[in-house]
DNA sequence: TTTTGTTGATTGACGAGTCAATTAACTTCA
DNA sequence: TGAAGTTAATTGACTCGTCAATCAACAAAA
């Protein structure tokens, strides 16, 4: 059975696995074992790849983290001027993947376990200035002298409409979730004359 | 030592205890005996007064939101005018005891537990709808045809700006915080030409 | 003496991490 | 080519610790 180049795709079970079973129990209060066992392997197997619990779930968080940003980066690569990147960037917040129950789960985990591991708040700090500099680019060419109340606001905004409807009692709806972060965005501009 | 009358105290210590105690994990998994030892009793008691652990934590949180309710009902108590009566909704969000560490963690742990737990879920659900009524009535008299999306604006400002504050790797700025919330306000107001 | 308050001790369950041992695939060199 | 050695993959069983919950029993008040 042991075939050679197993670790890499080990490691992308267990993270896959991992942000289904956080998503299932909604909860960071899974076992390794679960995990494993969803993987398809042994817990020993887990602990060989990765160590520790932490870094399982670690690396289940940059994974979300990284398929966000390539989301982005697709979304600006096909958007011409500032106002249209500025909206695409907002846009790919509230993709239909954002919002699926166990991203969401992985999200509001992550928050909390930030406030503990230094790790967490490391990652969770370069996703803030990743998008606050993504905004900011874009907003700098449109308004120079309102930036950063333009982009506080902006982030802010994503942040608290993805709480609102990923918490919300009903379901999540990403389409009505851009709605109003669009709204002040172009509310912004055209109060500026854009 | 039996006095009469304990429950009440013991209770209310408890309740302390727990928040106290989620405060410095930073997480849920605190167990009953950190708390019950804060609070200066054993285990099995703890597990008298309130029956299991999960009930002991949503205690804490029915008191942090009511004393959160009982800020807005002060802060509305001594407003005058639909815009002075709403601008005073929104500083309540952001007074420094809801910036405490502990407290930010009982409400980051607070939505996790929501994706769980029923009561937790019908709680934050209060508490939502009770920002957004609040919010709403007072709209409604400055814009009666744009209430819904200034109140979903609004609200979702609020919930974002105090999350980004929460998690900033700067400590919690409360008076910095308010500022994006209430420019938001005014700007929509300004449009309005009010 | 009944009710209320209180605890130490115990139980039963579960979980993270470790270890020794097994298997298969690769490598080397005689 | 094929025997001997090396390394990666993999696991079952085990350790050690922890924790929620229960219980039997004691103390004080009414």
């Amino acid at each position: 059975m042991p075939k050679l180049g197993m670790e890499p795709i080990r490691k992308a079970a267990l993270v896959k696995a991992t942000i289904a079973e956080i998503g299932q129990a909604g909860t960071l209060d899974v076992t390794v074992s679960q995990i494993a066992r969803r993987a398809g392997m042994s817990t020993a197997l887990a602990h060989h790849y990765f160590g520790g619990k932490e870094q399982i779930f670690l690396a289940a968080m940059r994974h979300v983290l990284s398929i966000f940003g390539a989301e982005v980066r697709g979304a600006l690569a096909v958007s011409e001027g500032p106002k249209a990147r500025a909206e695409a960037i907002i846009r790919a917040s509230f993709t239909a993947g954002n919002f699926r129950h166990d991203v969401i789960s992985a999200w509001l985990n992550f928050y909390v376990l930030a406030l503990t591991s230094p790790e967490a708040a490391r990652l969770l700090r370069v996703y803030q200035r990743r998008l606050d500099s993504n905004l900011r680019h874009e907003l700098r060419q449109l308004a120079p002298d309102a930036v950063d109340e333009l982009t506080e606001g902006i982030a802010a905004l994503i942040d608290g409409v993805y709480l609102r409807h990923a918490l919300g009692s009903d379901g999540p709806t990403p389409a009505r979730a851009v709605a109003p972060v669009l709204r002040f965005f172009r509310l912004a501009l055209q109060e500026r004359g854009l």
